[in-house]
This record gives C-alpha cells, sequence and structure tokens, in this order.
DNA sequence: AGTATTTGACCAGG
DNA sequence: CCTGGTCAAATACT
C-alpha cells in the first residue's frame, strides 16, 4: 500500500506529533468504513438511500486532514501551502527562469547554478515496488545521500522547457527487505501531457460549473475502448457524456464476447462524477478504492466505474491532479 | 540524429 | 565546511 502525505516543508513549526497522527488515524477510519459503503452500494440509482451519509462521511474526512494540516502547519488557519516552488523574486535578485538562474556565469560552466527550492508542497509516497504516476519524467541526477544505502534518483518533468512544469519528483529505495521505495513530489504539474491518459476541461456556459473529461486508452491497438469521465459536471455535460459513454461501454461487452480479456497491464476506466462537491471530497481515496477492486462504486458524490485487469495507482495522481486543477478554476 | 541517462562539477543553505 | 539539489557535458540508447 501507499502511504502519502503533504507537508509545509518551509515550516518550521513544532508539530505536535500525536494529535496529527490521531487526526490521521481518524481520517483513515473515516475513509476506510466510507470506501466499504460505497462498495456496498449499487450500480444504479440504488444508491440514494446512501447518499446524505456519504457525504457526512467525506466532510469528516476533510475535516480531519484540514486539523492534520492546521496542526502542521503552526495550528493557524488551514492555509495551503504554495501550489508552485516559490520563485523568490527578491528585488536584486536574477530574472525569473530558474534555469538561468545563475547571476555571473562562470568562466567554464554553469553547473549548479540553480535557485533552489525554499517552501514547497511535497508529497510523499512509500511504496513496495516502483511504480508510474501517469507523469512522464527525465532524470536529471542521482545522489548518494548520507547514511542512507542506495542513492536518491532526482526527476524533473519532461515538460518543465516547453511548458514551464515545475514539478520534480525523487526517488530513493530507503529498505531492501522487504524492499520499500520513497517517492517525494516538489510542486505540482502544470503541464497538459499526460503520459498515459489525456483530459481536457469543459466549461457549461449556462451554468458556468466546469467539468474535466479524461480519456483513458488502452495500451493494445486492437482493445481500446476509450471512455470519458466527468468531474463536476453540468447536467447538460453529464448527459452527452453518459450516452457517449454507453456507446463505448456497448462497443466494449461486444468486444469482450469476442476477443479475449486485455493482457495485463492494460486498463480501461471510465470514472464519472457528478453534483461533485468540491468542498467535501476527497477523490483520490475514492479512485483508490476503485482501482483496489476494480468493481463497480456509486454514490451521488461520485461514481466510478473501472473494469480493467491493472488499473495502475499510478493513474491516480494524474486523476489527482486533474482535481487540483478543477479546483483552481 | 534526436532523445534520454549518467556523472562530476558547482552552488546555496545550514 | 558539509550536504543535498541542480546543471550540463559526455555517453548511451533508439
Amino acid at each position: 500500500m501507499a502511504t502519502s502525505s503533504w507537508v509545509a516543508s518551509g515550516s518550521s513549526v513544532p508539530v505536535d506529533r500525536e494529535r496529527v497522527i490521531r487526526e490521521l488515524t481518524r481520517g483513515r477510519k473515516i475513509a476506510d468504513e466510507l470506501r466499504l459503503r460505497l462498495r456496498e452500494t449499487g450500480v444504479d440509482g440504488t444508491a440514494a438511500a446512501k447518499v446524505l451519509p456519504s457525504q457526512e462521511l467525506v466532510g469528516k474526512i476533510m475535516d480531519s486532514f484540514t486539523q492534520s494540516i492546521s496542526i502542521l502547519s503552526g495550528g493557524g488557519d488551514s492555509d495551503e501551502v504554495s501550489q508552485v516552488p516559490a520563485v523568490t523574486n527578491s528585488p536584486g535578485r536574477k530574472s525569473e527562469d530558474s534555469g538561468e538562474s545563475c547571476k555571473t556565469p562562470a568562466p567554464k560552466d554553469r553547473r549548479g547554478c540553480y535557485k533552489r527550492r525554499r517552501t514547497s508542497e511535497t508529497s510523499i509516497k512509500d511504496t513496495p515496488t516502483l511504480f508510474e504516476d501517469g507523469h512522464a519524467w527525465r532524470k536529471y541526477g542521482q545522489k548518494v545521500i548520507l547514511n542512507t544505502k542506495h542513492p536518491r534518483n532526482y526527476y524533473r518533468c519532461t515538460h518543465k522547457f516547453d511548458q514551464s512544469c515545475q514539478a520534480t519528483k525523487q526517488v530513493q529505495k530507503i529498505q531492501d527487505d522487504p524492499p520499500l521505495f520513497r517517492t517525494t513530489y516538489h510542486g505540482h504539474h502544470t503541464c497538459k501531457n499526460l503520459f498515459k491518459s489525456s483530459h481536457q476541461i469543459l466549461v457549461d456556459p449556462e451554468t458556468q460549473n466546469s467539468s474535466i473529461i479524461w480519456s483513458f486508452a488502452s495500451r493494445t491497438a486492437d482493445y481500446k475502448p476509450n471512455k470519458a469521465a466527468v468531474i463536476n459536471s453540468s447536467p447538460a455535460v453529464n448527459a452527452a457524456i453518459k450516452q457517449e459513454n454507453k456507446e463505448v461501454e456497448h462497443d466494449h461487452e461486444q468486444m469482450k464476447m469476442k476477443s479475449s480479456p486485455p493482457s495485463d497491464g492494460d486498463y480501461i476506466i471510465s470514472a464519472e462524477l457528478t453534483a461533485f462537491d468540491r468542498n467535501a471530497t476527497d477523490p483520490l481515496g475514492a479512485f483508490s478504492s476503485a482501482s483496489d477492486h476494480g468493481d463497480v462504486l456509486s454514490s451521488d458524490v461520485y461514481s466510478c466505474t473501472a473494469s480493467t485487469h491493472s488499473m495502475d495507482v499510478d493513474m491516480m495522481g494524474s486523476v489527482f491532479d486533474d482535481f487540483l486543477e478543477l479546483e483552481s478554476l
């Protein structure tokens, strides 16, 4: 299982660890309860009776995480930590481009000329195996870290230069037996090019509701029911997507009858979120639970259909990024 | 030839 | 001064 945490790396406040742990544990319990509840919920409209409790649970989850963040950030309000690595443009400093941050170029080369990040949002995931997170990364460094057996690998987003995406990550093996890898993410992807999925954002002109539509393609040419996914859609957009998905689903079923199931590594996902309450949802948890089982979940808060052999956890990262993007609209 | 990785150098911060 | 993060030339790969 992957663990994930968000911390404000710039804060130097005393942290009440016990409180944080308590809050996080509580959040996990509630999330688990929600997961179970959603699992027993039907595919179709039978979810109605569960709607309110589910929403309450989601609210509790958010409260819990908010508390945790608040504690971590020093007990103040839960102001979000900076979304992007801070670009400190103090007067007298160099230009804003971190790539050209060396003011006085050395005669020979400019290696090591960079602006060290001060505060940025950091996400840590510990996983037993290396995994893809849906983004294209480019390795730019490797470093032996003091008192560790394995070197730390440094990656930046492939689209750092063409789309000014500032996301970076570090991967390090922190344990041998059983193997455990720690992936630390810095910043969020601002690039639009997801490695395995594409998405677009729609805004309904009437309601101003925004939606995100994903299209996930399978990895094999002969088996690719591309389906659309919607988040926070207006009824109009929703209806259109539902119709589209219905057709795709139909083709998909036909194909399943005739051909062999997809080989390992293929994935087909349809994710659909309606009446999405952006203030009270933990989309990542919701989708993660769906990916665990590959079956059908449904509620008023969200519904997620995932039929797949191995829907990679990495896709959740992409999904999560999309949520963040949506929330910033 | 174009792209990705490796690796030593360089620099900021503690 | 030490350490970790980044750069960029050299090298490997496709």
